[in-house]
Parts: structure tokens; C-alpha cells; sequence
DNA sequence: AGTGGATGCGGCC
DNA sequence: TGGCCGCCCTCCAC
């Protein structure tokens, strides 16, 4: 549309334009490699290449090229416009990088975004193509095998005597908007009271929401002046809640007053540079010893207690000094074993009755940056992790040799600097503790809208067992927690929340006399809001849905055909 | 050289 | 036009 615009504008009292397109002028991209060697010259004078054109400051790919003044005539010199392709992400010509309709394409000269292996392109991925959604086979066995299982069961009866159907969360029943005023950065369900949402956001503020009420939202600006890295309960005391922040302090909080307890503040002598500002990631608690464990951007750990409400222990240099322990997780059975994981590539477990440097029990190493490490929740004996490196990490029994994970599952969940990290986390009520959900960085092009799907994953397999999406949701949904009793999602998307149930529970409400599954389908916004508010309310703004009327779609797809198919069957 | 951390900017109402 | 919204390969320093 641009060179139109420009042509049209362009009078005949000023230099006529002469608009070449690129003789590969195709509307599809092709990945051979010819692609990007057939670099031709366009364009009468044209000696630019690339170091012509300029590192930055070239917003376009056209070329701009004057040709020398007619001196023997009064005739304005031409300019030739020639529309050569020009990649935005390695600046080389004869292909371009970036969405085509729904649909991204990849640079040819780089990585495979989704792998990271080179030689293919994302949309070419076997990872992304493959029926498993790209699970790396494991290294030993593991109980997936009816065989393995039956072994499994007779030396640990404790093992639920039937896998039992996964449920799916994929239906969307409560939606908010300008809750938060920047992203979400975590979320909690209440201990107790089961439809009450706790939400932090970049901002330091902390959101209460009853979504069953859907009106009953309260928001603490005054917790934490920046990133809300946490939100945990003591299930001693379900009205008070634990929270840790970039801000560098760890606050406890009534729900009620919102009147918060300065715990730990590891900056008390201010602002001294950005060098020295220590920041509270991992957080998570220790009922047991009624502790509340935490960790800096420096590799440490702090106890605090939860009655004197003051430090009691640390530091403790548990990650490599200097770098950030991004999170903690206390083992539900054996409350004394503590997983961490941070920016050092790795996840460790401890006995914190015994922390010295180095004395950690098993060093779990990744690719890169570990953003969340979690023990299975029933038995804590499986460890889940997810890495910036594109894969899920599932370790079968912490009892075992820990050296190599038992899956490596690919998936896109990639850091981008504007995102909060992705976290797979476990469902539990899972009695099988294999069924995770996670967000999806990359989107896929859903008829036409490209879109970023909730994946739930089946770690025993690592195969996709369902993906997520509503068609005007099209934010990518980074933070997702699964209800620790009912068949409810929440998703942290951008700044708004999302409730998700299972389509068969939407019926189930549909049957009550009275009450309809729309109306928890809601919008809602800061300044006004709409009570029984229908889906295709003129109050669109407010709920980012962009004026369509909301379809809960599910899709289908059928990787080894690469196409798309609707379906309305539950995964 | 590789990687972690930072917060800009284009598109759209 | 200005403010808001959200981000598929930046850019720089260590």
C-alpha cells in the first residue's frame, strides 16, 4: 500500500517515480536457499548493496535511487523506487522475514526459531510437525508403558489404579480487562475460598478477584512499587497473603486491609545504582517449619518466619554468585527438600537443614536460563522444568539418577523482553501428576487470525493433549494456573485475566434453571461495567475484544497433514 | 563470543 | 493527533 500512497501523492510538478518490483516477485515465500543468493540488481545506477542501504535508519524495503540531472532538458530528474525485498531480521535481500497474512515467516539464514537447530525454518520444524509435538525420546524408561506401570504399581501402591481422562479447561467464561494497567506477572487462587484470584502485575499492584461474582475486585497499589515476582498463601492463615517483588522487599499482606508487613527488604539503604539493587524472585512456603523462603538476583536465599515475621536464616548462595534465582519450590511431601532454578542454566535440589555453598543434592542443567522448576504436586517425586532454550524438562523420580532429564519436550516459550517468562506448570488434580499447562510463544494462523494457544501437554508422552484458544484472545498468554480443586484455568495475558472451564461444565450451568453460561461471559472496566453483560456488548474496548461476537472455538490440528481442523470434540 | 537485561515503537483507534 | 496497546530474531554491556 505504501509505494501506492506514494505514487498517488506524487504530482506531476515533481519528480516522477519509477516503481520497479523485485523480479522475484512472489507472493509466497519459498525457503530454498537460491532465495537469498539471487540478489539482483534493480534499477538503472543501481550500485547499492547493503552496507549502502544503511544498518538502520532504512524503514523500508525500497530503494531510493537518483539518477544524474537531465541538463539538456527542463524535465525533473526520475527517481526509481524499486521494491526489493528486504529482510528485517538479517538485512539480506531476496526474501523477508515476518507475518504473511496469519502466518509468520521465518528468516532462511537463521535458526530454527522453535528448535534452535539450523538448516530449517519453524514452519518446516519436525518439532513442529511431529505428532508428539516434538519430544525428545528419553534416555531410560519411563512409566509410560502399560508394562512399566504395572511394575510401577506393585512396588508403590500409591499409584492411582487408572490414568484417568484429562480434564480441559478450554471454554471461557469470565474475562477483565484494565484490571491491571500493566502485564500480569503471576497468579494465585485463594487456599480456601475457591473462586477468589489473587494477581500481580509489572506495576507492583496486586489483584483480588471473586470471578464468580465477577464484580468483586479489589486492587493494592500501595504492596510494591514494581514487579510482583510472587504471590503465595500461608494455609495456616488464608487471609493474609506472602509477596515478593523486584521492589526488593517480601510483604505480608491482609487480604482485607491490604495493609502490608515490610518482611525483608534487602535494600534498606535505598537507591545506591542499579549494580547493587537486590530484587525477590523465588519465593514459596514452608508450612512445616513455618518458613517463607525466598531468593535475590544475587544467587541467594533468605528463611523468614512466618510468626516473628522476620528474617531467620540466610543468605545462603545457592546459584552461582552474582546471578538470579528465579525460583523456589518447597517438595509437598518432604517440606525439608527445596528446588530452586535461576539464570545460571540450572535447577538444584537442597536440604535446607543443610545449606552450605555447594551442597546441593542434584544439579539439574539446561540449556539456558531456567525460568521455573516445580516438584510434582502429590507425590513431589517428578520434577518439571521450563527453560528459555524451547524445551520442557520432565525428570521422572527425583530417587533416581538425575544426570539427564527423562523427556526434553520442544516447545516455544522463548523470552521476550516484553513477556513475563513462561512457566509450565503442573495440574494438580492430575492424580496421575503428567498433565501441565503451559503458554504458547509462536502463534498459529487459526482460520486466517494468528493466534497464541494455552498448551496442555502430557509430560509422561509429551504429546499435545489439547490447545487452548478463543479467537479474540490474539495477546500470547504467558501466565497460566490451573485451580488447586476445580476444573478452572486462569490465564494472565497481557494485562487481562482470563477463567476458562470445561465446555461440559458451561452446559451443566446452562441446564440450571435461570442462569445462563453467558453470563459469565463478561466485560468489565475500570470506569463502568455491565452486570449481566453479553459477550457482544458494545463495551468492547474495555475487554480488548475487538467488536466480534465471542465463538469459543477448539481446534484440532492434524500435524501430519499440516492443516487446521475445527473440531468441537473434546480433546 | 555469547548471553542476560533493558524498556521502544509501530500500529491502531 | 495523541494516547494506548502489545510485542516471532533488538541492542548493548558484561
Amino acid at each position: 500500500m505504501a509505494p501506492l500512497t506514494r505514487a498517488k501523492a506524487s504530482s506531476s510538478r515533481v519528480a516522477p517515480i519509477l516503481i520497479q518490483r523485485d523480479s522475484d516477485d512472489s507472493d509466497h515465500y519459498h525457503s530454498s536457499s537460491s532465495d537469498f543468493d539471487d540478489e539482483e540488481q534493480v534499477g538503472a545506477g543501481d550500485s547499492s548493496d547493503d552496507e549502502d542501504m544503511g544498518t538502520n535508519g532504512l524503514p523500508t524495503s525500497e530503494e531510493l535511487h537518483h539518477e544524474p540531472p537531465n541538463t539538456t532538458s527542463n524535465a525533473p530528474p526520475r527517481i526509481t523506487i524499486s521494491l526489493k525485498k528486504i529482510c528485517k531480521v538479517c538485512k539480506g535481500t531476496g526474501h523477508e522475514a515476518g507475518f504473511s497474512g496469519a502466518t509468520y515467516i521465518d528468516c532462511p539464514r537463521k535458526p530454527c526459531y522453535l528448535c534452535k537447530m539450523p538448516g530449517h525454518t519453524t514452519m518446516s520444524c519436525p518439532h513442529r510437525v511431529a505428532m508428539e509435538h516434538g519430544v525428545v525420546p528419553a534416555p531410560r524408561r519411563n512409566t509410560s508403558t502399560t508394562l512399566d506401570y504395572i511394575f510401577q504399581r506393585q512396588l508403590n501402591p500409591n499409584i492411582p489404579m487408572i490414568k484417568p481422562a484429562f480434564v480441559i479447561p478450554d471454554q471461557l467464561t469470565c474475562g477483565i480487562i484494565r484490571f491491571h494497567s500493566r502485564r500480569v506477572t503471576c497468579l494465585e487462587f485463594h487456599p480456601t475460598k475457591n473462586s477468589v484470584l489473587l494477581s500481580g502485575d509489572k506495576k507492583g499492584q496486586v489483584g483480588i478477584w471473586d470471578y464468580s461474582k465477577l464484580h468483586e475486585k479489589t486492587v493494592y497499589n500501595s504492596i510494591h512499587t514494581c514487579i510482583v515476582n510472587n504471590i503465595k498463601f500461608n494455609t495456616d492463615n488464608d487471609g493474609t497473603m506472602y509477596a515478593s517483588s523486584s521492589d526488593g522487599t517480601v510483604s505480608c499482606t491482609d487480604l482485607e486491609t491490604g495493609v502490608p508487613f515490610v518482611m525483608l527488604d534487602l535494600n534498606p539503604n535505598g537507591w545506591i545504582g542499579p549494580a547493587a539493587w537486590r530484587m525477590v524472585y523465588g519465593m514459596d512456603i514452608n508450612t512445616e517449619k513455618g518458613l517463607v523462603l525466598v531468593a535475590d538476583n544475587f544467587g541467594c536465599l533468605y528463611f523468614l518466619d512466618t510468626r516473628s515475621r522476620t528474617r531467620a536464616g540466610g543468605p545462603f548462595l545457592i546459584h552461582r554468585k552474582g546471578t538470579k534465582v528465579v525460583g523456589l519450590n518447597c517438595n509437598p511431601v518432604e517440606p525439608g527438600l527445596l528446588l530452586s532454578c535461576g539464570n545460571d542454566h540450572f535447577a538444584r535440589i537442597w536440604d535446607i537443614r543443610r545449606l552450605e555453598a555447594g551442597s546441593s543434592l542434584d544439579n539439574l542443567r539446561h540449556g539456558r536460563v531456567v525460568n521455573s522448576a516445580y516438584f510434582s504436586p502429590r507425590t513431589g517425586s517428578k520434577i518439571l522444568t521450563t527453560s528459555i532454550d524451547n524445551r520442557i524438562r520432565v525428570w521422572d523420580s527425583i530417587f533416581t539418577n538425575m544426570e539427564s532429564p527423562s523427556r526434553e519436550i520442544v516447545h516455544s516459550q522463548d523470552f521476550n523482553r516484553h513477556l513475563t517468562p513462561f512457566r509450565a506448570e503442573w495440574d494438580p488434580k492430575d492424580p496421575s501428576e503428567s498433565l501441565a499447562v503451559v503458554g504458547r510463544y509462536i502463534s498459529e494462523n487459526y482460520d486466517g487470525v494468528a493466534l497464541h494457544p494455552i498448551d496442555f501437554i502430557d509430560t509422561a508422552s509429551g504429546k499435545l493433549v489439547a490447545e487452548v484458544i478463543e479467537p479474540d484472545i490474539t495477546t500470547i498468554s504467558t501466565v497460566n494456573k490451573l485451580h488447586p480443586r476445580d476444573d478452572v484455568l486462569a490465564t494472565g495475558s497481557s494485562r487481562s485475566l482470563f477463567i476458562w472451564r470445561p465446555k461440559e461444565d458451561i452446559e451443566r450451568m446452562q441446564e440450571q434453571p435461570g442462569r445462563k453460561a453467558k453470563e459469565f461471559i463478561i466485560r468489565m472496566g475500570d470506569k463502568k461495567s455491565k452486570g449481566k453483560g453479553s459477550i457482544d456488548s458494545d463495551d468492547d474496548s474495555d475487554l480488548g475484544f475487538k467488536g466480534k461476537t465471542s465463538k469459543t472455538k477448539k481446534y484440532e490440528k492434524s500435524y501430519t497433514s499440516g492443516k487446521i481442523k475445527k473440531s468441537k470434540g473434546v480433546c
